[in-house]
DNA sequence: TCGAATATAATGTCTAGACATAAAAGCATT
DNA sequence: AATGCTTTTATGTCTAGACATTATATTCGA
């Protein structure tokens, strides 16, 4: 592939501001500038640069010109894989383990985390990595969102890839805490006492809830890990 | 702030995408028929659907023309906040408490962990909110990268936030996994058993590390939320 | 009928201008 | 010294074209 010039322009003033060659609030050269440097068009290196700010490297002010932004991190951002890929990223068997599944008529059983009030499935399994359980999975899935989730197998695939496969969804919301592994020792093949993940996720399709999942991973079996550079502005 | 044309291109084409309105794989307008709807020239309508792109909203191919990408989303992204940032935000009153300070001279007690070799400052701690324990810390700082750090008050501000304002960074990758309160019972005013949770974060600035620090959250008392919309396209 | 050559339609990049807008800097008046 | 006006400068947006690129569609020949 090759490259034109506004990448390559915008690829010289990013590892110039990466190395920290030019610091932050420093100010670059004008686009006037960069257009004799480069013998460009202004909206050539306008492009470049407009790519930068959105990324958020640059900020540019009027008359007095664009400037190196301060890096501003006070958040972090992790990644929540999917546990399937996860393990077989790993090399290891993956497996996926139903202990019950339950159809929930409208009105019945109602769980305060999960708002719908139509008909449900109640699923509850465990993960299992070569053999050893990995996680275990409890999961609410509307039936109105996923009439089709009814017929599925879910003793062939975990039902966190068969929605990601069958259902879309545009919203969802993650909350990550600790907590012993208590009534799923017996499960997940631990003590009662022993401290374990717990990840839970809703997932919406605009307002209509999809599904509910909560995920509890022995502390010693799993860990997330996430890599990134920091965001620079505000 | 009035609204340019090319925002409303995008915004129009970004909602009929998110609303479902034009489904994954459906191909939207071609770059003619938008510029005769919006009575505009190419480049306008190029510049909403260049944007759209880089979020990864839209595909384009050549002679094809362009179509809303595939949501594929095996990953949901989480954010960890700057400790003291959470608590202020609640409402509640904030301190760190000092337990020890320590300077380690190059090659004394070396950690696995954080492959600095130079002097080092070692601090244990405490974040105290509305005066019950929050969090305990332990962070290591190289005084290479930080030279400041060695007159810095940590007594006043957090070990974190000072280095926040104070050294820049370029990378750092975190860790988060689940552990048993054990030794940090007392401090954190738990039983050993408690579960907690544990985040790590390695600080680097280019190839030279920065800052390790260890955290360790009673599951109760912290819990990590993440709310997001789907990336589309891989 | 199949495959290769060709045409075509769409995006990708770029130019050389235009006018708008906002903020800094300078200047003049108080 | 403080205020308000004007000029200047740099970015922000946009136009109407140009040529390049490339995947698809069509046509032609064996």
């Amino acid at each position: 592939m090759t490259v034109t010039l506004d990448q390559r322009i915008r690829s010289d003033l990013e590892s110039r501001i990466r190395s920290g060659d030019w610091a932050p609030g420093r100010r670059i050269p004008t686009e006037r500038e960069l257009m004799e440097q480069y013998h460009c068009a202004r909206m050539t290196v306008g492009k470049a640069i407009g790519a930068l700010v959105s990324e958020g490297l640059i900020e540019r002010r009027k008359k007095a010109g664009s400037f190196v932004a301060r890096p501003q991190v006070r958040t972090a951002v992790l990644e929540i894989p999917d546990i399937a890929a996860v393990i077989l990223a790993r090399g290891e068997t993956y497996r996926f383990e139903l202990i019950a599944c339950r159809r929930l008529a409208a009105d019945e059983d109602l769980d305060a985390r999960f708002s719908d009030t139509g008909d449900r499935l109640a699923i509850d399994g465990v993960h299992i990595a070569s053999d050893r359980p990995f996680a275990h999975e409890h999961r609410l899935i509307s039936l109105d969102a996923a009439p089709g989730a009814a017929d599925a197998d879910f003793g062939e695939r975990s039902p966190g890839s068969w929605l990601l496969d069958n259902v879309p969804w545009t919203v969802a919301r993650h909350r990550i805490t600790a907590r012993q592994a208590g009534d799923l020792a017996t499960a997940l093949g631990a003590t009662r006492a022993t401290a374990c993940l717990q990840v839970e996720r809703w997932t919406w399709r605009q307002a209509d809830p999809v599904t509910y999942v909560r995920q509890v991973f022995p502390g010693d079996r799993y860990d997330l890990v996430a890599e990134f550079s920091p965001r620079h502005g505000p």
